[in-house]
DNA sequence: TTTAGCACTCTCTTTATTAGATTGCTAACT
DNA sequence: AGTTAGCAATCTAATAAAGAGAGTGCTAAA
């Protein structure tokens, strides 16, 4: 356990370092940290600090730097999460305020705007598929040989997608499909559409497999393919000093390109809503280097996608939850409202 | 007008500089390039060029790299437009075989396929909604609230959006507006949807504004809304020696995530199919260090997206055209077959 | 017209030097 | 016992100097 100069030491190491980029010295500390004391006494600390691992140096004679320890001790207990100005509100407000039809334009809609306020990447996810239930599935027959299959599930999620056919198919044959489609899949789960009901469908259906084959092979790709990916502000990371080193940054720009490494990230176990990942926390090889706060975007316990930040170790955590914690108040407010 | 030594000269300049990004010393071209003269000779015609535009040194004592004029002769003359080995061929045969149900798919995958027969980085953008004409109007109940409108254009595109109502409606609502909706914009083009036309919607309609004003606003909007603009092998760029410099990279990781700078790009005038923009040629202040190819990807005349190769200067346009040339042909092939 | 030869120029790498920052430790102080 | 001043030791980062290497331009000969 730390005492509470400790604390106060390594809060103080923690947001400098945040704010300058720079291993931070003994005497930064003795000035506007509210620690009053002199740099030796804070020496003395620091070096107490290091030795239970919460701080570390980059070189012998250097400043300290928190080491991943102390930023997961800094995040734990040491956090403001109300680290957030007027101006930061009205924005977010503002952003949010805008009316959208599309689930997913919401969540990119504060994944964007997360970007803006923190000025570090974002990258945000739909809801998932699976673990959801259909609640209808309608077909629209667009020409002789073209149809839409609009499928409606209980979060309110809309999937889309555009079937052709090798030959022309009638009103009324899409018609009964879409009766038989309904009458078994209406209200199931989504992994519902499985082998067994292939085959009934084929069995009931009386006319050509040129027109039911498409139709359920088409359904199923578009309920199973992954969500797409949104990324906001990639440019914004290169404006860190942790981004001078061109191989920092290339591996960077590789991570956010590999996108199973993101969905991965956006889609790995939580426990809470908000997540935090520093560093080595992070099961991802590629992201050892980073830290990444992932957020589940939830309005009355209904998942509505997942934004992740995505920045240095040295990321402004409280800033960034303070915004998330600010954005999921506000969306729950309207989403009611 | 250049003699043929000195062509050769300057396509055996390029074709080093290309593959080695290194400037081009006399010595480099005595051998494997079928000039069969001594170095101080080359040196002579070297210099000619350099005089006459087509070269630059680095500094004095430096060996020549092509300058934006030498680049623009070897596109207009020296180009090699079957620069495609057997393997490609098949890679690229096997990826465009792949069936899709939606044009920008096809797209996606051709900009895909070309950045990794490349290694440059892609854009691809969908065709132009604006200039298509309207061929059918769906709409389509979703619960009481909620109505999906489905736009099909001449070319086989496919528009959808979700339109949500404040208060409920019947099926015949949807279905008289429907008819009034196609009756109105049947054949017309997408830019037909203007004042006088909403007024005579808002006349004709007896229902309630709170119905008939959000299907007109979203049917606006998802008609004029920008097409979304996909990106292929951002990390690829990486792997080059001039993004080395931290200054381009980050350069050219802000002109990616300025969507308006690619659509410009991809949307700006195209006297033929494929376009080659080098350096201080693109019209964007923000391109003039990098070189552009632009391809429409067209099938029986009709605009089908339009994907861009945007990568340095010293850009292989020998293997990048003679992808882009092949994919067309393929491209034709498939949709006629 | 082509080529060999060579001085000249410029870059890139290596090494040395120096100034500056910060620590750790010792000893004195409260 | 905790705190502080003082100072040697350590390491980085910036600057300068020196030398190797590559390539050109020019002159004069073939």
């Amino acid at each position: 356990m730390l005492d509470e100069r400790k604390k106060k030491v390594l809060q103080a190491i923690v947001e400098e370092y945040v704010n300058t980029a720079e291993p931070v010295s003994s005497n930064a500390l003795t000035s506007n940290h509210g620690l009053d004391c002199s740099s030796a006494t804070i020496r003395n600390e620091m070096a107490d600090l290091e030795k239970a691992g919460y701080l570390d140096k980059t070189h012998t004679s250097s400043g300290r730097i928190p080491s991943e320890k102390g930023y997961r001790y800094y995040v734990d207990e040491l956090l403001k999460d109300d680290d957030i100005s007027l101006e930061e509100i009205k924005y977010i407000s503002s952003k949010l305020e805008t009316k959208v039809n599309e689930i997913e334009d919401l969540t990119k809609i504060a994944a964007n705007t997360i970007s803006e306020v923190t000025h570090y990447t974002t990258v945000s996810i739909g809801p998932k598929t699976t673990s959801q239930l259909i609640q209808e599935i309608k077909f629209v027959l667009l020409g002789s040989r073209m149809m839409l299959a609009v499928i409606l599930t209980d979060t309110g999620l809309v999937k889309e997608t555009i079937i052709k056919f090798d030959e022309d198919v009638t009103e009324k044959q899409i018609e009964t499909m879409n009766y038989m489609f309904n009458n078994k899949l209406k209200g199931q789960p989504i992994e519902t559409i499985d082998r067994p009901l292939e085959e009934y469908l084929y069995d009931e259906m009386t006319y050509s497999v040129n027109v039911i084959k498409p139709v359920i092979e088409q359904i199923k790709k578009v309920l199973q393919e992954d969500e797409k990916i949104y990324l906001e502000g990639a440019n914004k990371a290169f404006d860190l000093p942790e981004f001078n080193s061109l191989e920092v940054a290339k591996n960077f720009i590789n991570i956010l390109d590999t996108k199973e490494v993101m969905a991965d990230m956006l889609n790995s176990g939580f426990a809470e809503d908000i997540n935090v990942y520093i560093g080595d926390e992070n099961e991802k090889e590629e992201l050892k280097d980073f830290s990444v706060v992932t957020f589940k975007h939830k309005v009355n316990g209904k998942d509505l996608g997942t934004i992740g930040i995505i920045g240095p170790k040295r990321m402004d955590y409280s800033k960034v939850i303070s915004v998330m914690k600010y954005i999921n108040k506000k969306l729950n407010e309207i989403e009611k409202g």
